[in-house]
DNA sequence: AGGAATTTTGCAAACGATTGCATTGAACCA
DNA sequence: TGGTTCAATGCAATCGTTTGCAAAATTCCT
């Protein structure tokens, strides 16, 4: 039962001066004796605090806002750019967003989530900074917004990104190294015979663009080909994306690193029903490690990148950040996991 | 290249009165040149347009919420209840919140996502709604907060619920009928020759109780045995709780109806360890119909629910009711999709 | 008791955008 | 030309909280 009620007929308590009123003090004493401060007398504030849980009063945040310039929220951005119908329930997404809600949260931050669409919204991250309604910004994958978040990050310290870290970079961001993980996944592919690798994904998103030209570079020093397949992750797409990247003859020697382990889950079910056994006829690396990974039939060889640590490392870096702290951005090495599939 | 920066020497340009000062005109008459009022002269509304954009000025959204009342944005709240550790990360979670995301932006707003921790937070709900950031509240599952959501509908009509309806309930839900799907997956087992069906899964949670409760309905009345296991989500615990509750003799005629996708997926991953045969010797059915599903092998006979469609019509409703309408319940009917594993 | 030192409180000015109302200026008509 | 109408603009109050400063109340000291 809850009595904080405004139905039993009496005037709700909206405001401060509302309870100031019933208190029989001033607007200000209220404000300082619910914020704690030790300015007011003990139990003046006592009482305060007594009156405002009866009456269900909470101050409103909007007002507290404005006033101190700072809302205790974090905004985060999720830009759709290098495939705009991708859907954020894309699962590396949500479980990177889940961790920074666990991170926040502990912190006592809110967050306030965008999805945007950069090519229909041109300054999509000025506007969410210049809003005013976020204290800083915290910007999941670079997408192929490279570019523009770097000309932000010159006048926006108050940000920090997950993405790719490339030589000279103004941003800071966290991730992993994508380019060793792509080497990674090339080296265990070659180890394992490969010939030809077929790298399935979008190489116009910066992170698998590195991911890509890891793996080239491991696989030309050692003869190998590698041939890239544009594959999107929108779930409306993917599946159809990847039946016909994958309807080819696949000779010996051939093998498939997939920019993510969505893609690579995709694959394993598209052989499947070809008839093309895994990891005998076609070998597969996927990356990310989702839980799912170890799950798969066979469980699937892939790159680990530490999802929650670096979700940890982010909002810890934007804190440090708001504090006036300037920092450098973090590099997580990534691993290999060694499964069935390679 | 950004030109609204302040780095050139030029004082920046934050409120509605620099701007004004810039344009020659008072604020009253920038904001409504950039609110689009028509009141405005169409030659100084261009003029004021231009300079905004050239001055990359942003009005601030605190001041323009605390005075128009309404903020633009839409609360999510997560309770996780009845399984405190549960991550927010949970891919059902995600899946409704990611359509969410798309729903609601599409009609203009932003959300802005709390985890809550109901056991340790006694009153999460009218905190969040009180705390005058956002317009109205979605929540995502009722855990085993029915009765507190209960209380708070009474006296909050701009809320909307993702979960089970019960008899006579007062707050506005949307979800499928879990008794039903109970049923459903329950006779799908039974006609595969299931004589004891182990149901794993949280009871407290009224969503899992009801799933369970229409398997038992079923059960009873062909004289089939239900057995609850109890099994947390909480991804450190799900592994752990999955294999123990399935380490035992299972005998010709039981069967897995597991509360969950999720669930349904780590016994399969689990008997698989254990060297069971499944259909052949344990039948298995899940529910949600996650993405994933199609694609585990075998591939899972599962109970579809329509998150996307469930989160648009929630979407739907709390626009209605933030119009002024008052809205009833939906309850969509879940449909068996029948694969391999049953 | 009388004044200084110290708590507590109240007052009022911010924070920045919106909007009802009054005012200005221009256009129009007889 | 004088008055009426209407389109544009400015003025100032408002949203609800916070906080510097002054005032009041209390305590302390000699």
């Amino acid at each position: 039962m809850s009595d904080n009620d405004t139905t039993r007929g009496r005037p709700a308590v909206r405001t401060l001066s509302d309870l100031a009123q019933i208190a029989g003090v001033s607007a200000g004493t209220v404000s300082r004796a619910l914020a704690g401060n030790s300015l007011v007398n003990a139990d003046t504030r006592d009482r305060i605090v007594a009156l405002a849980r009866e009456h269900g009063f909470r101050p409103n945040q909007m007002a507290s806002s404005l006033r101190r310039q700072k809302t205790d929220v974090i905004g985060i951005a999720i830009p759709l750019g290098h495939d705009r119908r991708q859907q954020i329930s894309d699962t590396f997404f949500m479980t990177l967003l889940g961790h920074l809600a666990d991170a926040l949260t502990e912190r006592g931050y809110d967050l306030m989530l965008r999805r945007v669409v950069p090519e229909r919204d041109e300054d999509w991250l000025d506007r969410f900074i210049g809003s005013g309604m976020v204290d800083g910004v915290l910007v999941i994958g670079q997408s192929d917004q490279f570019d523009r978040i770097e000309d932000v990050a010159d006048g926006y310290r108050l940000m920090v990104v997950w993405g790719n870290h490339t030589e000279g970079q103004r941003h800071c961001v966290v991730g992993t190294d994508n380019r060793l993980g792509g080497r990674l996944a090339a080296e265990r592919l070659i180890a394992g015979g490969a010939r030809h690798i077929y790298f399935l994904g979008d190489t116009s998103a910066v992170e698998f663009a590195a991911r890509y030209a890891g793996a080239r570079d491991t696989a030309e020093r050692m003869g190998v080909r590698v041939t890239p397949l544009a594959s999107h992750l929108s779930s409306d797409r993917l599946e159809a994306e990847v039946a016909a990247n994958l309807d080819r003859a696949f000779e010996p020697g051939d093998a498939i690193f997939a920019a993510t382990d969505t893609l690579a889950i995709a694959s394993l079910a598209r052989l499947k029903a070809l008839g093309i056994a895994v990891p005998e006829q076609v070998r597969i690396v996927g990356f990310d490690d989702l839980p799912l990974a170890a799950q798969t039939a066979p469980p699937l060889t892939t790159v680990r990148q530490d999802i929650r640590a670096g979700a940890f490392a982010m909002v810890d870096l934007l804190i440090r950040r708001l504090a006036g702290e300037d920092t450098e951005s973090i590099v997580m090495p990534p691993r290999l996991i060694g499964r069935i599939t390679a």
